[in-house]
RNA sequence: GGGGAGGUAGCGAAGUGGCUAAACGCGGCUGACUGUAACUCAGCUCUCUCCGAGUUCGGCAGUUCGAAUCUGCCCCUCCCCA
């Protein structure tokens, strides 16, 4: 296990827990919602709006930033915290996503994975030892195994030869694995296949992995079928250990995955949206460029705390996305992100006050109540 | 006054006898988006009693089986020279 890196469970209401994740800089409570910064920047916001809104992890790409700027300039940088001035802790995906959205030019083979840079079209290469060398030198606080991330549905013999290679990688990335700043997790797979989620994380826990991740989830399949394949991965990670449902950043999955003892959640879908004017709301869903707005000139969230609600109205937020702004889509983001940091520290609260089932049972209500309990956000 | 170019759906712009309610772009309307190849993508955008029909391509009158496309006249716009 590594010394620099700790996680802590602080609070217990039936399966969920809040928790605090210390690392080398600093601690976050848990459940917790990350924000998506592929590039080494979180989508026209700044460091420092982050820290307002209360974001504690954020995510980079391995794959993006090992084609550029390339991960020895980060390491030259002196490390990506310092290189994009994100002084909080931050996390990197392994790349193995990126298998999974290339599948029409790559090539998985035992050894890694070929394919074509979505750049230039020049041939690629990344193994599980060239995903953690690079994150090393990146230096997030916690770093992913290189796995397939298989799209839904796959057949079982697909499935069953996946999840063994995606363990040899996990393998083979643990052995590789050098800095011991960087909290290293393994990723669970298996799809649908409850024998196969289940030995995957058997088989992962039996390597032992700073945290767990669970992955191929929100890749095509449907919501109760997300949910048991939580169910599935879940039942095999030891209760102690931290857990990460990757992708996902829907309010009913997260609230069902908070319920299963989950503690991390990261997801593109809140800046995504608000960069195409849809906004994340306690009423619900709102498509900020429809017409309805251009002279609707209440906040945008009446309920919301955040920057831009505080500031805007909805009729100039209106204006901004129509006009292709760029501070328009800032102001989204800010305030989607906001929503699900506050909806996060709502979790927290309602786990440590022992109603987190009366907690999770009303946001459904409000969901249904908006509209859009048939999509969760 | 002389010479030249042109008027096509909200705008720009193709089309120069049938396969054209009329390409394409913009604008407009609506939807999608879940470990970010995503400031992206998809649909609709003449009218109606809209799975069928009716009116269109400056106007009017012609030629033709058939015209946005050919002919005549008229109206209007722009450019050049006086």
């Amino acid at each position: 296990m590594n010394p620099n890196f700790h996680f802590e469970i602080t609070h217990t209401d039936g399966k969920a827990r809040t928790g605090i994740l210390h690392t080398p800089h600093g601690d976050v409570e848990t459940p917790i919602f990350m924000p998506v910064g592929t590039q080494a920047t979180v989508k026209f916001l700044s460091p420092e709006e982050l820290k307002e809104m209360n974001a504690g992890i954020v995510l980079a790409n391995t794959y993006h930033l090992w084609l550029r700027p390339g991960t020895d300039i980060v390491k030259r940088a002196g490390g990506v915290h310092e290189f994009m001035q994100y002084d909080r802790p931050m996390l990197t995906d392994s790349g193995g996503f990126q298998v999974f959205s290339f599948a029409d030019n790559r090539k998985i083979t035992e050894e890694g994975v070929h394919f074509r840079s979505h750049i230039d079209g020049s041939p690629c290469f990344m193994s599980p030892e060239i995903s953690i060398e690079a994150q090393n030198d990146i230096g997030a606080d916690f770093i992913m195994s290189f796995d397939e991330c298989p799209g839904y549905p796959s057949t079982r013999e697909y499935m069953e030869q996946s999840v063994e290679r995606t363990l040899r990688w996990a393998k083979r990335g643990k052995d590789a694995h050098k800095n011991p700043n960087q909290a290293l997790f393994g990723i669970v797979q298996g799809g649908e296949y409850e024998d196969l989620r289940r030995h995957s994380a058997r088989e992962l826990v039996k390597m032992g992995f700073d945290g767990y991740s669970i992955g191929g989830t929100s890749v095509g399949e449907d919501k109760p079928t997300m949910y048991r394949m939580m169910d599935y991965a879940v039942a095999e990670l030891p209760e102690e250990a931290v857990k990460y449902l990757m992708g996902v950043g829907s309010k009913d999955a997260i609230l069902e995955g908070v319920a299963r003892g989950i503690d991390m959640f990261d997801c593109v879908l809140p800046t995504r949206i608000a960069r195409h004017g849809t906004l994340m709301t306690s009423q619900g869903r709102v498509n900020i460029k429809n017409a309805k707005y251009a002279d609707d000139f209440t906040p945008i969230d009446p309920e919301c705390d955040c920057y831009a609600c505080r500031h805007y109205t909805r009729a100039y937020v209106h204006h901004l996305i129509k006009e292709n702004e760029g501070f328009g889509m800032r102001l989204l983001s800010i305030h989607n992100l906001r929503f699900l940091i506050h909806f996060m520290e709502e979790i927290r609260s309602a786990i440590k006050e022992d109603r987190f089932a009366e907690f999770k049972a009303e946001e459904f209500r409000k969901m249904e109540r908006a509209n859009i309990a048939h999509r969760g956000f």
